[in-house]
RNA sequence: GGCGCUGUAGCUCAGCUGGUUAGAGCGCCUGCCUGUCACGCAGGAGGUCGUGGGUUCAAGUCCCAUCAGCGUCGCCA
């Protein structure tokens, strides 16, 4: 009965087919489900590669019947062809069992906490308990082994065009802007504080500086900030900087990289050169520095539409500067009162004073604006401007320029959202050009950079002078269905100019030396120009499953306050570790936990 | 830190205006079953109703506090 074991191959539980019908086969994994009709027992045998079934005989095999879910066993067999009506056309071995002629059992299981099998929706918390079973599950064996494919695929790519991965520290130094870093004491240095790095960024510059000409690395960054649902304390990018490239060199190189990905990894051919919008456009048109292209209802300016009208809400805003800001729904007018009511709630409940909607209905025309604010010339305007026709309605919003896009950029997705035009199968990339160099802060008035310090003014902005915020830069953003994907820039490679532009930003000559004195020397060192991009992993890998949670794509993550209640992190040190680090806890009472 | 939603069996959930012994499906345990694959059939175990306090003759249900989870806003140069 026994095989001798240069007869029995090794099998994973997705790969037998008919092809391998007689062969004695070794099969381990884990029981995924039993079936036991008394004198005949299924055993679904499953790993990575799929499931398999095994036949037992428990005559010869009583052990079998003990075998529980997710017992861990090897399986000796002989592959055969099933009966003739018994075939499974749902499994990939559906042609094919094995009959047991040996079984081991390798490990017990205790009963899981959830299912394994099937995609029963489990409250996270419990999956992030037990991470290591609910990475058996199928839906994360899916995320999983496609964020691997993702990141082979940008491998390869960037690979065959000439770049280098290189690693760069995880222990680097604070830096007081930008978001907060977290910190890891110096035993060696009494004292004194490593920070995780929030980015490559001064590295990558470096390394252009060293003469490497092409980088990239998958790279892990560390932000201590506030937790967010998409959001998590540690998180990887696919980090790129180039020499010499010009704005449309590192798009190009991005788009042939986001298109590998998603043939590689999805099968999803993309087409490229990627749509490209001005900063200034984007907002205009869709209310938002990230548009959403997968769908239209393009906003546009009604104002001239309603210039000398006598609806008084619209004239009052017209005549104190602000603007009219409208967009048609395709197949709108079919909306009822009540549908209109309540958009008309949703865009109050974002902040508007109201919303305004024209229905272009096939028996006539229904508004909530009075009869005298749609005379003929004005319908004929709107249906113009916006594009509208009959069976579309028209939706407007008055008041201060760029908040209004900014609401009625928020109702064309809401809308969007109600009528299932935003398919997750589809992918609508678009780059965003044009940013402006400088922003202001809101409450502090002050300076800041639009992007980060190290971006370089667009042509005709590099003198620097004029009105700051008219400034504008060589940085773009990549954006997929409304997400921001990632952003980066034509870096600054003049020591000069980048001393101007700490200078504008309210550095003094001696913060400007402590934090970026070795960049600023490295600069004076034959620096080329250079710039880069980097993309965030997790959100693309959510974006390609279709999960609103970037936690679905990665193995370990941290749950929303940041924690990982597996490991039970973060955690208490030893007192002696905090005594050779010289360190003493000084928490208030009521922040312990 | 603010606001909102949710905590009932191992899991997913139901439980009305307060009223007998708190239910369902799945899972689990036992038995039966030779062609199932969401196997079937019969039986069974399993609950401090998140926690603490209050109102009431009576609280899973009402009130207060608190903890936890999720979502959201502030924050992320």
């Amino acid at each position: 009965m026994t095989q001798s074991a240069d007869q029995v191959r090794r099998a994973t539980c997705g790969e037998l087919t008919l092809d391998a019908a007689g062969q004695v086969v070794d099969l381990r994994g884990w029981v995924h489900a039993t079936r036991d009709h008394g004198g005949l027992l299924f055993v679904d045998l499953r790993d990575r590669f799929g499931v398999t079934q095994i036949v037992f005989d428990p005559h010869s095999l009583p052990q079998a019947s003990e075998l529980r879910s997710e017992d861990v066993v090897a399986v000796t067999g002989v592959v055969r062809r099933r009966p003739t009506g018994t075939e499974n056309p749902k499994l990939a071995t559906g042609a094919i069992e094995v009959g047991a002629q040996s079984l081991t059992v390798l490990n017990r299981s205790k009963t899981p906490p959830f299912p394994i099998r099937g995609d029963v929706e489990v409250d996270e918390s419990l999956r992030l308990r037990y991470r290591y079973l609910d990475l058996r599950r199928p839906a994360m064996q899916r995320a999983i082994a496609l964020r691997h494919r993702v990141v082979k695929a940008v491998r390869d790519y960037l690979d065959a065009q000439g770049f280098l991965e290189i690693e760069t520290p995880m222990l680097i130094k604070q830096t007081p802007e930008g978001a907060r870093d977290f910190v890891v004491p110096s035993r060696l240095h009494p004292g004194l504080f490593y920070a995780l790095p929030q980015s490559p960024q001064l590295f990558k510059q470096l390394l252009m500086v060293a003469g490497f000409h092409r980088y990239f690395q998958i790279a892990r960054c560390f932000r201590d900030e506030d937790t967010r649902a998409d959001r998590q304390p540690e998180f990887t990018q696919i980090d790129v900087e180039m020499s010499f490239p010009t704005q449309d060199d590192v798009m190009t190189v991005m788009e042939g990289t986001m298109a590998a990905v998603f043939r590689e990894a999805l099968g999803v051919e993309l087409t490229t050169p990627f749509v490209r919008l001005s900063h200034a456009q984007a907002q205009a048109e869709y209310g938002t520095d990230k548009p959403d292209l997968r769908f239209g209802m393009r906003l546009c300016d009604l104002s001239p539409a309603f210039a000398g009208t006598e609806f008084k809400i619209f004239a009052a805003a017209l005549a104190a500067g602000q603007a009219i800001i409208g967009w048609a729904e395709p197949g709108g007018a079919a909306r009822s009162r009540r549908d209109f009511d309540a958009l008309t709630a949703a865009a109050m409940e974002r902040g508007a004073a109201g919303l305004a909607w024209v229905a272009l209905g096939s028996d006539g025309v229904k508004s909530s604006l009075p009869k005298v604010a749609l005379g003929e010339e004005t319908l004929a305007r709107l249906r113009s401007l916006t594009g509208a026709g009959d069976g579309d309605a028209v939706y407007m919003l008055a008041g201060e320029r760029t908040a209004t896009q900014t609401l009625a950029g928020n109702m064309r997705l809401h809308i969007a959202q109600l009528r299932g035009l935003r398919d997750p199968k589809t992918f609508a990339f678009c780059w965003v050009v044009d940013f402006p160099l400088f922003e202001r802060d809101p409450e502090t008035h002050a300076l800041m950079p639009a992007h980060h310090p190290f971006t370089a003014p667009a042509p005709g902005s590099e003198s620097l002078s004029g009105d700051p915020l008219a400034l504008r830069a060589q940085h773009y953003d990549l954006v997929l269905n409304g997400t921001e994907l990632g952003s980066g820039s034509i870096r600054i490679h003049d020591p000069q100019l980048q001393r101007r532009i700490f200078e504008l930003l309210g550095y003094t000559a001696q913060q400007v030396e402590e934090r970026f004195g070795f960049l600023l020397e490295a600069f004076a060192y034959g620096a080329p120009p250079h710039g880069g991009i980097a993309l965030g992993v997790d959100r693309i890998v959510a974006l390609m499953l279709g999960t609103d949670s970037i936690r679905d794509t990665i193995a370990f993550p941290k749950n929303q306050r940041f924690q990982d209640v597996m490991i039970g992190a973060p955690g208490p040190v030893e007192p002696a570790a905090l005594r050779e680090l010289h360190l003493r806890i000084d928490v208030p009472p009521r922040a312990q936990t």
